[in-house]
DNA sequence: GCATGATCATGC
DNA sequence: GCATGATCATGC
């Protein structure tokens, strides 16, 4: 190692030297050995960056990457939104958990904190076929330390976690049972994963470790925590508590009175987002900007229960494409993730006299149980297309989930396994299951 | 009346 | 331009 270009144990030092990365490449930055350069696409950034720019090789997973400092360095993918606009391309993984010492931890004292109390994000932008030392770091460093606004929210995030372990579900843990900060499956995954013992069962758990969810990524940057206090999130009200009021004047309500209150009407009677429309202006309160449910990752889902109280239909979730779906695991689809998420049911009911109205709002997480049929439906789907991309699993196959098309239109289709072309296809949540979810309070 | 198939307007 | 959340339409 050279002369000193930075001093390790100064936070300011460090920062300054790190700003010397915005606007390059990792490549542009430093002389890379050769044979790094020749290897295509692989290979973790951040890895990179801490050991030929910083030139540094962090050893203690429990302490901060520079310790003198008390600095943990992360690197982190941004997309392009539009020109100056990025967001989080995924979750930050902050630290694993181990679920053997969170147990007996206090927040203050938390294995989390130690590492992760002050933090030195780099964000640089992600492109598919770029090489990760040809990808460009686009903002300035951010120096991170939780606000005070996010520190109740992240707090009881973390001890949620925690709790979770301690009565012995660390094999339940899933994103959607927090806000902010995430208990994200990280690890091997697949079959051959060996599930880690947890203290309080005997039911091994995935790893997992400790993320900043996509959302509050964005958050960060946008630089809006400010706007976030605002809105209520850091008082001492939770943050579900706080969304639950602002649907609080509109409950009882019917779709007409509503639609007035808020000025927004119905342009034309095939518009069948209009309920969601209506219940994302009652969130913005009239701006039809970022919600606070983003910024979380809370997936807000309408539900139109008929006077008998079975929802009208079954809920839908996004596209899935036949050639990919033969290739992914389930911990990588797109329906596992949506289904860790929490969700906001807004709930509309036809009363007696058949006037629909806003009934409530519910807060909810897929248990475990369920998303491991989820998952069954799945493996399944999965399973059949490779053999016929046009025999899927029907409603009655599953008391959660099933295969229904989801397309513009006839001619909205891929291609399949066997050559031809189908109907595009998603998952569905069964509207018998969604009623049941409700039932029960 | 339900399960399944088909399609809508919208926002990004 | 297209994926999305959601609802409409049909057939049994």
């Amino acid at each position: 190692m050279g002369k000193a270009k930075y001093d390790q144990s100064s936070v300011d030092s460090i920062v300054d030297f790190a700003k010397g990365l915005t606007g390059k490449t990792l490549a542009e930055a430093v002389d890379l050995p050769k044979g790094i350069e020749n290897k295509r696409n692989r290979g973790n950034l951040g890895l990179l960056i801490e050991n030929y720019y910083f030139e540094i090789s962090p050893g203690s997973s429990q302490e901060p990457d520079f310790p003198q400092a008390g600095l943990e360095l992360k690197t982190t993918g941004v997309l392009k939104k539009a020109p100056g606009k990025y967001v989080a391309k995924e979750r930050l993984v902050l630290k694993m958990i181990n679920f053997t010492s969170i147990v007996d931890e206090t927040w203050e004292n938390s294995e989390l904190l130690k590492k992760c109390k002050l933090m030195l994000i780099l964000f640089y932008l992600f492109e598919k076929d770029v090489a990760v030392f040809d990808r460009r770091f686009v903002l300035d460093p951010l120096v991170y330390e939780i606000p005070d606004a996010d520190l109740p929210i992240i707090r009881d995030d973390w001890e949620r976690i925690r709790e979770m372990v301690r009565s012995g579900k660390a094999h339940e843990l899933s994103e959607g049972d927090t806000n902010y900060l995430g208990a994200c499956r990280k690890g091997a995954g697949g079959m051959n994963e060996t599930l880690l013992i947890q203290p309080h069962s005997s039911s091994g758990a995935k790893s997992r470790a400790f993320s900043f969810k996509p959302n509050y990524i964005n958050k960060l940057i946008e630089g809006h925590s400010q706007e976030a206090g605002k809105l209520g999130v850091s008082s001492s009200k939770s943050f579900e508590e706080a969304t639950r009021l602002r649907f609080r004047p509109f409950i009882g309500k019917t779709i007409d009175e509503i639609s007035a209150d808020l000025n927004y009407f119905k342009q034309s009677p095939n518009h069948k987002g209009f309920l969601r429309e209506v219940a994302v202006r009652i969130l913005a309160a009239g701006k039809k900007s970022v919600s606070e449910l983003d910024k979380a990752g809370i997936e807000m889902k309408t539900i139109r229960l008929k006077a008998d109280g079975i929802p009208r239909e079954s809920m839908s979730f996004p596209g899935f494409k036949f050639l990919e779906i033969v290739n992914e695991k389930w911990e990588e689809s797109n329906f596992c993730d949506k289904l860790e998420k929490k969700f906001l049911f807004i709930v509309f009911r036809t009363d007696a006299a058949g006037v629909e109205r806003l009934e409530r709002v519910k807060y909810w997480n897929m248990p475990y149980k369920d998303r491991m049929e989820a998952q069954r439906v799945w493996e399944e789907t999965k399973r059949r297309v490779k053999i016929d991309a046009t025999n899927l699993p029907k409603q009655n196959e599953s008391y959660v989930a099933h295969v229904r098309p989801k397309g513009r239109n006839g001619q909205d289709t891929l291609p399949t396994p066997q050559g031809r072309q189908h109907l595009k296809q998603c998952f569905w949540l069964n509207n018998s299951y969604i009623g049941k979810i409700l039932e029960d309070d």
